[in-house]
DNA sequence: TTCTTTTGTAGACTATAGTCCGTCGACCAT
DNA sequence: ATGGTCGACGGACTATAGTCTACAAAAGAA
């Protein structure tokens, strides 16, 4: 699993869990919706002030993002 | 102090306790010298491949290059 | 001093992050 | 049926990540 498969699919389940739409998010973060779309199907990968906006939209620390991400990275590594 | 600045300062200090030139974590991380100079001035910002290429490099967890940054981050939002 | 390694920096370039417009289909209400 | 929200997706665009070449300015070691 890619990095960027690896954030989108994070992100989705954490915006998913706070019951966020894309829009809202995307708001929320001064993203663009398309892009947040993109993001969650690991077809763009974010920047450093990506992964930080995101996070504070989403009340998770970026660093913890970035574990969880590595986390997922590793358990389809193990496949 | 922008996430730039802050991940730039991460960058040098953990590159320098290393003991690597930029030179030659550039070639360990697959990017170009010049990119992790203006990544350390806080020039550039890394993308989330980036990210993890260096920490891979520095063998340092990307989460833990992350927490850093947000740390001194903090740090100079007090002051 | 002189030699060497390291880093800053500039300029031109390519790849991609990120925006903004729109359309469509799925789903769920009424 | 139809109206609304939501997400996938397209194309065209702008901004910037990242490369490459080259040279100059530290900084260290001899």
């Amino acid at each position: 699993m890619s990095p960027e498969e690896a954030f989108g699919f994070i992100l989705k389940s954490a915006r998913s869990k706070k019951g966020l739409s894309q829009e809202q998010l995307a708001l929320n973060c001064d993203l663009d919706r398309t892009f947040i779309s993109m993001l969650e199907r690991g077809q763009r990968q974010p920047s450093l002030t990506s992964i930080l906006a995101i996070s504070t939209s989403l009340e998770i620390p970026a660093n913890e993002l970035i574990r969880q991400t590595l986390e997922i990275m590793d358990e389809s590594y193990k496949t």
